[in-house]
DNA sequence: CGACAAAGTCACCGAGCGGTGATATTTGTG
DNA sequence: CACAAATATCACCGCTCGGTGACTTTGTCG
């Protein structure tokens, strides 16, 4: 007497490897971006993918596999995002090098809530598991940052990797606090004049560090407003 | 016929309330800053405090109730720290203020892991509990640097709120990665060397902003290409 | 057709979690 | 002493989790 099972005419998967394993993949990203690392469990990736989590392990050998092979899914895109630029873009000092890694990994991180959660796990949760999300990012960029450079050099007697870190640091951290509390040291981050106040404030940092550039006198900067 | 259960000698509770109140509130301090806040539950804590967690839903009305009181006791902690500063080394530009203060928080949260716990729980998981353990830093931050402030402004074109909030989000994310991966992009920060260049770095960027002081030499600041 | 493997599903396990009602034990007070 | 209040512990519930063995369904090939 075996039930029948057939109350619901649920649509049954494709039976193709293929797309049970991307859609597996998207479920996970999806998990990962919208209910953070805390959710990210087998249960929760093959509820999102609507099949069976046994699928899990038998297609990528558990969630370790699973991070890896969403680690290849992320870098391929992070090579799609990270475009060269054009010569006559590059940047002729240091400083305005600089500008351009820092303005464009806040850009990059802002639509990124996946990048975004994988941060704050690792600062959270240091584990095997998200190291193997880690591992390709580092190198993409890293490659990426030298591109850029060329052979500009930073200005005698700045230390640039250290100051550069701590240009990432705030920059990552600017992103990770706005995402989830809306505001950094009692400053709000929300509205898009948040984000150019603080941006603003980011280049200020950069020439001040790097020497500056002289803006011609554009604008003056506002740093009333909300607060 | 009731169990004996007597076959272990376990020293049992004091049945002094307010000991175990204390008792309690150090286990969770102690799982907090040793296991994270992922572990932060009741079972947990209890577990650390060898006493039944049904208590800390009795004397404290369960975790929230629990968070208030840890809250509180670090407000108290936070206070001791937060010594002010004898007239001798008050700061007399607004430069050499910040510097205070970024890398007081700096060495601050270097010592504290349940700060840097709540830090990180903050950026991964937002939460109503977590809310009520920052409540009361804040405030208490934001007094002593006030206090610290005295009647110095920062120099005219500069958005000091904006400025001084990447500055500490930078010394937050130093002191975070450190405390995970031991790294901050490529830079390693685990023996004091590597804190001292990073510190170095800091101060560079404070400078930078906020206009270097030369040690010896008595001359205007000026913010253009300073090494 | 029948055999077989691949793809997918189901049912279950042990463990840990937050939470609660009932019970045991000590202590202070008349 | 008796007795009630305070203190502490136990036993259990429902749930979710990661993980696994056994099953059914489907397509392919001889």
């Amino acid at each position: 007497m075996r039930k029948t099972r057939k109350v619901e005419e649920r649509e049954p998967r494709s039976r193709d490897r293929l797309a049970t394993e991307r859609s597996i993949v998207d479920a996970a990203k999806l998990v990962l971006a919208e209910d953070g690392f805390q959710s990210f469990g087998v249960n929760a990736i093959a509820r999102r993918a609507a099949c069976d989590k046994q699928l899990i392990y038998r297609y990528f050998g558990g969630l370790e596999g699973l991070a890896d092979a969403i680690g290849a899914d992320l870098a391929l895109k992070l090579a799609d995002d990270l475009t060269p630029l054009s010569d006559a873009e590059r940047p002729t000092s240091y400083g305005a090098l600089s500008k351009i890694l820092i303005l464009g990994l806040l850009d990059l991180l802002r639509r990124d809530p996946i990048m975004q959660q994988i941060i704050a796990w690792e600062l959270a949760a240091p584990s095997p598991l998200v190291s193997r999300l880690v591992a390709e990012r580092g190198k993409r960029l890293g490659a990426w940052m030298h591109a850029l450079r060329g052979s500009l050099t930073p200005p005698a007697g700045i230390d640039a990797p250290a100051t550069n870190a701590l240009l990432i640091a705030s920059t990552q951290q600017l992103v990770l606090s706005a995402s989830s509390s809306g505001a950094l040291a009692g400053m709000p981050i929300k509205t898009e004049a948040d984000w150019q106040r603080a941006r603003s404030a980011l280049i200020a940092l950069i020439d001040g560090v790097y020497g500056a550039k002289p803006p011609t006198r554009k604008q003056k900067p506002r740093p009333s407003s909300m607060g």
